[in-house]
DNA sequence: TTATTTTTGCAACAAAGTTGCATTAATATT
DNA sequence: AATATTAATGCAACTTTGTTGCAAAAATAA
């Protein structure tokens, strides 16, 4: 099984309406969102919100979105659109503590080195402040 | 008022016993603690666990101790011992997901650029996977 | 068209964290 | 040392985020 979605081509889950519109949404927004900020967008009504965070979780599991967990410890979601293929998310996230926004910022990727006896599976990398919007 | 506890000098709060209660247990703790955490090794009942949140909150203002954020969205709080004395923060945590802990690595400061329009309060770079206990 | 398996809705729950307010304790003042 | 002042605490209630089990519904496969 083979779909064909706006901007990408995913395999493996049931391709649902609720799938569709929340990737949909996540692709088309410029900041990650969280499973509030994806209710706020969808239709009133649109789905329950148990499913949203169900489908997060399985876009997560195949790599079309990844998962950020913001400074305040909720957590955000963001489409894979220009992340490396390694799927290693080590890109800056920038939190707006004014507009709240959480914004990954693909070209900064923050370098360091750890002893090999670490075993890293998932990076975070998260700044807060004043985004460049707010701070004008 | 300057009252001297174990390992550091602090001015302004007021020196209750669960402030010098959780902040020894945070200058002896080798990692990062939860709320929930360091009231396990309070002794039980010894004061609310409002009391807790509000005594880190302080502390953490008194630039004592500083807050991570953890990969699962709990906060934990660390001593500031071998900090720099800007407290940006900006060393590599990292949080095992078998043992649960989170570690300040301050030895390892990742370095990037952002553009100057972006205004930095708060760093929190996480990494989580197997630390070297759980490994071996 | 029917069988199979995944997804969904619902209700209930859990954990983390916050707030308001009355009481208590620490510090400052006399 | 006694009293006044102000900060800290306890308690109860609440909010938000996220999770779980199970029956019903929807997708996909046969």
């Amino acid at each position: 099984m083979q779909t064909q979605l706006s901007c990408i081509i995913f395999v493996c889950m049931r391709n649902t309406v609720a799938k569709q519109a929340i990737l949909e949404i996540l692709y088309k927004s410029e900041t990650a969102l969280s499973q509030t900020e994806v209710q706020q967008i969808l239709p009133q009504g649109f789905c329950n919100r148990v499913t949203i965070y169900r489908v997060l979780d399985r876009l997560v599991k195949e790599n079309l979105i990844h998962e950020i967990t913001n400074i305040d410890g909720v957590v955000k979601y963001a489409n894979c659109k220009k992340c490396n293929k390694n799927h290693s998310h080590q890109h800056l996230h920038f939190s707006c503590e004014n507009c709240n926004t959480v914004t990954c910022i693909k070209s900064v990727e923050p370098q360091f080195d750890l002893p090999k006896e670490y075993e890293i599976k998932k990076i975070n990398f998260m700044v807060s402040g004043i985004c460049p919007s707010c701070s004008r």
